[in-house]
DNA sequence: CATAATTAATCAAAAATATTGAACATATTC
DNA sequence: GAATATGTTCAATATTTTTGATTAATTATG
């Protein structure tokens, strides 16, 4: 049996802080032979002396001194839970967990979680970024509460519930001076397979990863992310679909062109996914921003 | 004012891992009535219900189950620290911070802090790299509480004791094909000079960097330890002095050969050091066996 | 240097708190 | 529908904690 308590844990921190017995009693209101009990007690379940006599007052012993210091990490993580059960019992959750696709650039949703932060300056935000599969993995597998553009079905068994969320316009990217811009266009697929295309790494870590966009071809470079694929684009590393509002300012500068090809994208939208039992008000709150979201594109 | 209780948290945890408030209260040695007031004190003082009715049973809240997750790890937390305090108690202290010189490589020591471990099964053991000037530095930043094969003086004026410990036969090396052997020795410092020389770089982080070895050249190549460097040699990247007793096998197998020079290093003896404030057994303990080692060579 | 003031420990009495067990209400199980 | 199991309530009881007076030792003060 532990015979430590958080009680003679905020005595030994009192004592500590206020430089003895009389101060520390006065400042818990209690009388000092009250403190002296608990140390005692303490002391007694332990089997370890905490306190030794140095002329008049006690000082702390090595075992005492480790006691008061560890204990303090003890107590404050203990007034830490307290509130965030507090918070739990409002209905809104301690933390949330988002996975958000990598089609969906941070800066879109940053300024939402800000105003998150506003309402519970508490919450603790634990944002992700994931591939294709990944997404709905992520979800699935528990590690996150909340996934944001997530791409096609949801994995159907489970609690999940979702709703079609911003449906994005594909553009097919390759930058001018690209050879593939010498073909006429609509460009047929045999052309476009041609050229080396860039394609996001599925962050699936369990299911088989979802393919998209890949047409047989031998000749690609995998990225990690979205951004990673734009970029890669923008330097003529390959060609291939990216979201048209993705490379908006690429396209108008001249950076980039936007191709037409023969079979363009099926436009899918997006999803925004959490699982039924998680009732949070967080999540919620963040669920009905979201949905007010448009892409102007 | 905290209403948690470990205590508290135990009954909780038990409720959980027992299903129920009748053999909780049974595996507690206590009377189901006892649970009932301890929980309802919790809620009270909290101000959230942790348990809510479903049929004849009491079933856990959000915020009951939250409570009751995180309060486990308060309570292994509370564990811990009665046995890290019992332990630092009979004046073995819980954790042993050691900073290693780079001149010493770790299966030197390794072996010592198996048998620590077989003495003090539970000590935790933090082994740092450190080079040159940062090995003292650790020391003297407290962010280590032992330091092994320190160059030079300890820094005076802080209550730090050391003594002498090895004496390591220096060795100035270079690979058999390299343009340096071609010279007749022993090389003078404007032979050595001409050539690119290997430097590991100082570990300290405030004080100035002790400079060993550098001879005001140009053409040097830096690294971050003593394996690097030895590395770096055998692979005919640049000439230098390393210790005799870590390249005594690249010097049999005839990787490296030991060149004779017009200024050999001044043979100093590298230092054990540690802070007078601390008493700990462990770092005694250590301190003893440490000085039983000798080098060979 | 003597006196006053502090400090912590001790102890019996008082107060507060926790535990018990019987009684009860409600739901499952057989 | 009887038997069983569950958690709650409540008054009585047991235990633990707090108190305040007393003591002993040390330090500050005039």
């Amino acid at each position: 049996m532990n015979p430590l308590t958080l009680e003679a844990l905020q005595v030994l921190d009192a004592i500590d802080r206020k430089g003895s017995f009389a101060s520390a009693a006065n400042s818990l209101n209690r009388v000092p032979s009250a403190l002296s009990y608990t140390i005692h007690k303490l002391e007694q379940g332990l089997g370890v002396s905490l306190f030794q006599k140095q002329g008049r007052r006690s000082v702390l012993t090595t075992a005492g001194r480790h006691l008061m210091q560890q204990g303090r990490e003890l107590l404050t993580a203990s007034d830490t839970l307290v509130d965030s059960t507090k918070q739990v019992a409002t209905g809104w959750e301690p933390r949330l967990r988002i996975a958000l696709d990598t089609i969906i650039p941070a800066e879109m949703i940053l300024p939402l979680i800000n105003r998150l932060y506003e309402i519970q300056p508490n919450i603790e935000i634990d944002l992700t970024e994931e591939v294709l599969g990944g997404t709905w993995e992520a979800l699935d597998y528990d590690r996150v509460d909340l996934a944001i553009g997530a791409i096609g079905n949801a994995p159907g068994h489970k609690g999940i519930r979702c709703f079609d969320w911003l449906t994005v316009k594909s553009a097919f990217v390759a930058t001018p001076g690209h050879p593939v811009c010498r073909h006429p266009q609509p460009l047929s697929d045999r052309i476009v397979m041609q050229y080396r295309s860039v394609i996001i790494r599925d962050s699936s870590r369990h299911e088989a990863p979802l393919s998209r966009g890949i047409l047989n071809k031998e000749n690609f470079i995998h990225v990690e992310n979205m951004e990673q694929k734009i970029q890669a684009h923008r330097l003529g590393l390959g060609i291939g679909f990216v979201p048209h509002f993705r490379v908006e300012q690429y396209l108008q500068k001249g950076e980039l062109l936007n191709l037409s090809v023969e079979n363009p994208y099926t436009e899918e939208p997006l999803q925004i996914g959490w699982k039924m039992s998680n009732r949070g008000q967080a999540r919620n709150w963040l669920v009905e921003r979201l949905k007010l979201i448009k892409v102007d594109d």
